[in-house]
DNA sequence: TTGTAGGCGTTATCAA
DNA sequence: TTGATAACGCCTACAA
């Protein structure tokens, strides 16, 4: 079966190659009629117009992409919803284009601007650690959404959207500290992690200081490198280790709720409760934190207007109404029921 | 900053177009000191080339892309890594396009060939009702995986990787009857479903009819249509429904795991224990089941044995190695701790 | 309202 | 080993 072209269109409705455009483009000037018989042809050939030679002559689109370093991380999944809906409201596509694990957010990004002559983008996830430089060479506007930048990247003229990791991990570590809790054990990032993993522990370590517990070197755990990053299966393992090592302790904050609920798991498979022999703590309020037995208390990151806010602050800068802009939320502590003050 | 292209590159190199792309291609026949001078001058000016002049120009590629309907489904997560792998082991590049909950999967698809020049594509999830011609219009292979077929699609010529849902879903039916159960409530899909919905129900009717139990149209439970589908949150509000009715029952199936873990809180709600007052068992075999507190009995797919075999049999298909294979795969009833016999 | 023709940025053929 | 040049399939002045 031959590739069917427009100008196989054309010439079966008798008309020129423009004519034909102009129907399938809903131009203005064009009879009804003539549109009418080309757009029946093309339905009875099954024609579909290429979009490469499409993207390639047109010189502008309505097309916004968001890039997402772990697609399947289920903390994007209600974010991914609402990206789309925001940017069907306005009248644009959307395209969601996955990078992995080894590739450069940014090169992807080049690649794919030029490819679909994209309007803007949202970054979701992965570190970020580009030079300026860099990010210049992406042309277009673009939004951090949820992305934990090193501080040196504050304010270097493009917007972010996220919460304050240190901050909030603080608050809870703070609250623990607040109902009795002295030995609190923390599942942290591996060594390496330069990103929210740091920044986490970064706030665990203030609030003891703040409570003037010492610091327990055998109490900070870290995520096995072997095993995916904040997975239930890394949180079960550490903390199975955690136990077996028998070093005490009453409280176990994970730096994601995923991570906290295989701690929860390690826990009840060496016959121990939770919250009455050890309490739990998670980070980002997943879902599954709540429905989870013991529900989970954890640090809640409003999703949903991030993702809303991401979206509008890249408009305003499509549109030119507004500069950039560095959005910090706040996130919430939710206490739950895998957490309970020391008697 | 203007858009560079090629000819810019070989102005700024003081070559032809052609010597260029040789040099982006890893021709054979170019001037090693041409090429690296070439090389350099691209990374200087960071020249990009253009994908979709690429694609438009080129007639092959070797490029396999899975669409998925309902990229965030954790069902699909691990597939999605393997399909990476596969696909690279082969030294192909691989694609992930995701399908909106609108968009019909074999348009998306044949848009994406023509764009992208594919060699090959694999449906993951949806539904899929379309006629022979629809898809014949996709004139390269395809595997559909992990897709509920309606009867008469089988054995249709073209490939499929699949369990048998009305064979697993009776076998864990089957199961609960076997350990004394007479009263078993199902969680099913909303009335309009054509899907996996319709035919794990069928497993129920099936296991319930060789039990000799009779039918109760009371236990019959139905996904909102104004909750997502296949949520904990849809597992949640219709096990509070049925709760509240009253009805007598002791055993609760929900067609996967996620609904199962929703129907768990329910019951934990409402004061009640799993498995001592109501035992609950799911499908599907997510990592959560195994992690969730008490663990979920469960119908585990080999998920990863099977977006493997989906790779292969494509490019069994591609190579022309093998005709259109039908598979179905055996599925495991994992037995834990949210069922038990009744006493 | 319609058709012709040029060009979008590449790759590939063919001479040189 | 290299460089012109003709496609690839579409859109869009511009002319009719």
């Amino acid at each position: 079966m031959e590739t069917i072209t427009i100008k196989d269109i054309a010439r079966l409705s008798g008309v020129g190659v423009s004519t034909v455009s102009r129907a399938m483009n809903n131009h203005p000037d064009i009879n009804e009629e003539t549109k009418a018989k080309i757009m029946e042809i093309i339905k009875e050939y099954n024609y579909v117009p290429n979009n490469s030679a499409r993207n390639l002559k047109r010189s502008q689109s309505r097309t916004i992409a968001v890039l997402i370093k772990g697609i399947s991380n289920p903390f994007f999944s209600k974010m991914i919803t609402v990206f789309e809906g925001e940017v069907q409201k306005k009248k644009y596509s959307f395209i969601l284009q996955q990078v992995k694990e080894q590739e450069d957010e940014i090169d992807v990004a080049i690649e794919l601007i030029k490819e679909k002559r994209l309007k803007g983008i949202v970054f979701l996830g992965g570190f970020f650690t580009h030079s300026k430089e860099k990010l210049k060479q992406l042309n277009i506007p673009f939004v951090l959404s949820t992305i934990s930048l090193t501080e040196k990247f504050e304010d270097a003229g493009y917007s972010t959207v996220a919460v304050d990791d240190v901050k909030e991990s603080y608050k809870m570590v703070d609250y623990l500290c607040g109902i009795g809790h002295q030995k609190i054990a923390i599942i942290a990032a591996s060594e390496d992690d330069e990103s929210i993993g740091k920044l986490r522990l970064e706030g665990y370590e203030k609030a003891l200081k703040k409570h003037q517990i010492s610091w327990d070197s055998k109490l900070i755990c870290r995520m096995k490198p072997d095993i995916e990053s904040y997975s239930m299966e890394n949180g079960y393992a550490v903390t199975k280790e955690l136990l077996e090592s028998g070093k005490e302790f009453t409280a176990l904050y994970a730096i994601s709720d995923s991570v906290a609920i295989g701690a929860c798991k390690a826990i009840f498979d060496a016959g121990g409760r939770v919250p009455e022999d050890y309490c739990v703590a998670g980070f980002d309020g997943l879902d599954i934190a709540y429905y989870y037995q013991p529900s989970i208390t954890t640090i809640r990151q409003p999703v949903e207007e991030m993702a809303r806010e991401s979206i509008h602050i890249l408009f305003d800068i499509i549109r030119k109404k507004a500069p950039e802009r560095n959005i910090i939320f706040p996130a919430e502590l939710v206490i739950r029921q895998s957490t309970r003050k020391l008697q």
